[in-house]
Parts: structure tokens; C-alpha cells; sequence
DNA sequence: TTTTTACAAGATAATCACTATCAATACCAA
DNA sequence: TTGGTATTGATAGTGATTATCTTGTAAAAA
């Protein structure tokens, strides 16, 4: 049985499913539809997901598979080892992880209301791989996040509908 | 009782010390040997220490104090919302500190031996605020992480000396 | 196909980092 | 000096993550 038979799918994730599927091989792991559905749900959502709130989705909507908190952090960090996904760390606030296929980005993060706004900035990326040089260093990843008000938490505490 | 008695001090970590008094008595905090003591432990090490390993070196240098761990986490907290220390956070594996008197700046990190290296670049820390500024973003806060293999682990894997 | 076998899953106990609680203690302003 | 209040140490409690252990199940072998 595969998740093929709930969720209509696109080429790219049929694209993303098959990388799966060969690094599962590659490493000498199994395929399990646990496994598939931890891709395909973090596929689906846009946002950034904590293990526990990932966990919730799946039971959602995949209720017959009872899968467990435990295959979900299992799975997410064998997808962080192939760098399949990365995660933000908060501290004792825990990690949120997001599918890491799409091309990388950096993050702002509202210290109010905990929202992750994406972006890319093309100066310090090449900026990043010149220091990293002058350093002797081997860049194998890096992250940069801008803690801060977002501008909506902004306005809410300019204009209080209370 | 201060801790002067124990460990030669320079004007440098004078002053850093008496900021930090006017900062408690500014914010109606009582000043107490236990926090002057992580203060200048903290100082004294030039690595990014954890809340666990800062405890550590507190009880082997001032045994006598019976310094808690509970009061090395509530210092720690008191001091980064004061700007005095920054963390950076390393997931489930918790957070490190260190002295954030000095001048801001950046890591990059040792997947190896993890090892931490700061730098600061003055046309990302530009690049970052025009950035926030962009999306409406009130920047309290930024960090930026390099993550990779750092010269002398690289010499070590090209000449192993076994 | 069936059998076999090793990896994976689910349930849950254990751990780890951190925080809350609380009685005893120690600043420090009056 | 003293009294009120913040702080401390010890420790219980949390919440996130990991380990363990038994059962289940891909997938290689027969």
C-alpha cells in the first residue's frame, strides 16, 4: 500500500517521492508508507512544522496508520541526515522542520507571534562563501536568522481591537 | 564577600562589572556573589560555554559558594536580556553562551570538532537591516551560522598522524 | 509464493535541558 | 540593626527528544 491511493500528487513530488525512494536504497533502509506519508505531509504544508504539530497532521489524515510520535522523529531526523529537510532550532522551544528540496533561503522570525517569513538574499550568500574562504573553512551549510517584531504584531499593538 | 579575593582581575573585567551592578540596581536586582561569580567565570573562559559545563567550572574554582544550577540558568537568562551574554541554540543539545560585551559578530562552526570561530562582516550586518527594513520587520535581534569543516580538522583527514 | 530475516513501527519508559516551586537565606534601604 | 523582599539551593515538574523492547512487515532468499 502506498499513499498514492489519498492524495492526488504532483510531478514534483512524484520527483521528490522517487529521490526518496533511491536514497532509502542507497543507505540500505526500507521503504515503509510511514515514511512516505512524513514526506508527502511536510510536502504539503507550507509552513514550518514542529515534530509534534507534523505528528498531529498525520493523524488527521491518515488516522488508520497509528503512527507514532517516535517514527516521526525517527524519520525526520533520517531526512535531516540526507539533508532531505533542515530545521530551525529554537532552544528549549524545540525544532521546526521544513522540506529542504526547494532552494535554500534564510529566515525572519517574529519573537511575538513565532511566524517565519522566508527569503534570499543573492549579497550574503556570496558574501557567506568568501568568508568562509579567507577562513580555510569548508562550508558545508550555513543559516542566518533576523529575530524580531513582525509587521503585523506591529500593528496590532498600535491599534488594539479589544 | 566578592570575588576579588580569589582571582586577579584587570580594569577591563572591572568595568564590565560595574556595568553589570548599575544594571542590577537600575533594574531593582540585588546584587549577590553567585552572579558575580558566573559573570566572571564566564569572562574568564574565552569558549562558548553551556549552562551545564559554566556550572561545572563554578563549582571547581568556588566550591565553597555551593552555586546551584538553577541560579547559573537564571543568571544566564538575566544577563541575555540585558545584552550582556548571547546564546546560540544547537537544538535538543541545548545552548551555549558567552560574554556578549564585545562587539557583535557571527559563527561559523566545526561540524568535526565544533569548534566555533566568529567573525563579523560589516556589509551583511548592513545588508540584514536593510532586509527587515524591507518587510516591515522590527529587527531586534539577528544570527548567522556557518556550519562546516574548519582548517585543522581538514589537515588532519589529509595527514593523519596514527 | 512462501519463508526467512533484519529493519522498522508503536508504545512507553528514560533522559536531557530547562523551569517552577518553596522554604531558608541574604541583600540593602530605612 | 532590622525588616521586607529578592535570591538562593534543592528538587520536583515539564516538554522535547531518545532509547528500549516487543511485535509487525518490507524485501531478499528459497
Amino acid at each position: 500500500m502506498e499513499a498514492t491511493e489519498f492524495t492526488q500528487r504532483t510531478v514534483e513530488y512524484e520527483t521528490l517521492l522517487k529521490r526518496f525512494k533511491e536514497l532509502l536504497k542507497k543507505n540500505g533502509y526500507k521503504y515503509t508508507i510511514q515514511r512516505e506519508v512524513i514526506l508527502e505531509v511536510l510536502y504539503q504544508s507550507d509552513e514550518h512544522l514542529t515534530p509534534e504539530s507534523l505528528h498531529q497532521l498525520i493523524k488527521e489524515r491518515y488516522p488508520e496508520l497509528k503512527t507514532g510520535i517516535a517514527t516521526v522523529y525517527r524519520t525526520l531526523s533520517l531526512l535531516e541526515d540526507s539533508d532531505m529537510v533542515t530545521s530551525l532550532s529554537f532552544g528549549a522551544q524545540g525544532k521546526k522542520y521544513e522540506l529542504g528540496a526547494k532552494e535554500h533561503h534564510d529566515h525572519m522570525i517574529c519573537t511575538e507571534c513565532g511566524a517565519i517569513t522566508e527569503f534570499v538574499d543573492a549579497s550574503i550568500e556570496e558574501r557567506q562563501h568568501k568568508i568562509a574562504k579567507e577562513f580555510g573553512f569548508t562550508m558545508l551549510d550555513h543559516s542566518m536568522q533576523i529575530y524580531g517584531i513582525c509587521k503585523k504584531c506591529k500593528d496590532k499593538k498600535n491599534n488594539p481591537t479589544s
